[in-house]
DNA sequence: TGCTACGTTGCGCTCTATGCAACGGTGATT
DNA sequence: AATCACCGTTGCATAGAGCGCAACGTAGCA
């Protein structure tokens, strides 16, 4: 479909099957000496391709970052769910699996709670980003540029009294969170819901995902919901060292 | 420089962060939503996305396989070294660890034999194509229809009485070659020299590099060259073992 | 010192890639 | 059940991006 694309996709293709110079990318993809050049500048400039001290052509490191990111993601719901499905039997309370898909958290995983009440919460459901302790902990991984663009289009309806609704409010709370590790939400997405969360961090080092319990503050109160965070983190760490992640890389 | 491929990256890197559709795609890398579909198609038509049910795009089979091609190059030689050096000790000889880079075999090792005959060669040296046993090993795991360009712009100029001259007979002995799982050369690259070579495979499954024993017949006959040929493939098994290969995958 | 091989650049033309506007299907909402 | 909104998709016309050519520069080799 897209010419120069597709021919960028070859040389790529092609430097899988090892280092080559510039006249041997040309014959090999049937493709102008010159161009061959541009589409490689272009490559580099995004690190999907180097050039070694004899002007050889490398697969770059940026290959690797992805291929380390999309296992990640693939990988987590089912890594997670053995520990997720532990921590739901010992601790009884709805345990949420949320991740990044596209400019959205959504629940990947979701185990009930094993008393009588329900959240109103659904696997593929989106999270509110400006309410919920797992968007906080997701967006906290985030670049700052990246953060502001998020933040400026995002929707700061007001659910409960405590939902934070401004901007400036809410960069402070992402501030809070990188400090402490993990976040909370108190009453901020329900009424009489709390909420803690904490990070999955993948190979790659980025957060690919955060798990988070709710507790209705009739069964909990908030303190005793803090009671939590230990095993939470505990649980978090597990999954994320499951996912390849090692600590201070 | 070039902005289409230029675009067609970003999306990538975009869905390193996490599974997206058009539209968010659109929004986060500022291009319009028509360019960006048809940008993911020739990105989709290469395996380095892939769509699912819901419209989500993610990232690709290629990348993971491109990613595991690059590790391997990088590092066969490091993995190899050990390998090479007590196969070096216990016999001996003159031994060479090979790869392709672009349309070339290039010696990426050699270490001396313990006899005074050296031979001629040296590291980033290309090896001739039509007349060692490490092309041989190497090209024929090329698919049938990369092998035949090889070959079709291959320079068959003879070396030796012995050296194959001629593509048609060129291509039985890859046959061979792929057959037995090694390759030899018997004196058909320099005069008096036998030769025998055996694949190291990756975690990609494909060859990655050779691995060759050469020695000349006043030290050894052919015949017992062959005696070599076990121990030889014993350090193949090995190193690519250590390259992440798990034989019949 | 001359030669060859290869990376690099400027230029002008062509064809590709792009944005627009409109269509259609699907799923959510009331 | 009906309507609406969302989102993927297509045809088209234009702009300018990408292309190949030819020439230059340079490093390595004989």
């Amino acid at each position: 479909m897209s010419q120069s694309v597709s021919r960028a996709l070859h040389l790529l293709v092609q430097l899988g099957n090892g280092p080559a110079n510039l006249d041997q990318l040309a014959e090999s993809t049937g493709v102008h000496k010159t161009t061959v050049l541009r589409l490689l500048r272009t490559l580099s400039d995004e690190r999907f391709t180097f050039r070694d001290n004899s002007n050889q052509y490398h697969l770059g490191s940026r290959i690797f970052e992805l291929a380390a990111q999309a296992t990640d993601q693939r990988e987590v719901r089912r890594i997670a769910s053995p520990h997720l499905v532990a921590f739901n039997r010992e601790y009884g309370r709805t345990t949420h699996l949320a991740a990044m898909e596209g400019g959205d958290v959504v629940y990947i995983d979701k185990l009930e709670s094993h008393d009588q009440i329900r959240m109103y919460s659904r696997i593929g459901l989106r999270a509110n980003l400006n309410s919920t302790a797992v968007a906080k902990v997701i967006l906290a991984d985030l670049p700052d540029s990246e953060l502001r663009t998020v933040v400026d289009s995002m929707d700061f309806s007001s659910r409960t009294a405590n939902t934070i609704t401004t901007p400036e409010r809410y960069l402070e709370e992402i501030r809070l969170v990188r400090e402490q590790g993990w976040a909370h939400d108190q009453e901020e997405n329900e009424p009489s819901v709390n909420c803690i969360g904490v990070p999955i961090r993948g190979a790659s080092g980025r957060v690919v995902a955060a798990v988070s319990v709710s507790v209705p503050d009739v069964v909990l109160s908030y303190e005793r919901v803090l009671d939590l965070l230990e095993p939470l983190q505990a649980v978090g760490a597990r999954i994320s060292r499951d996912c390849g992640y090692r600590a201070q890389p």
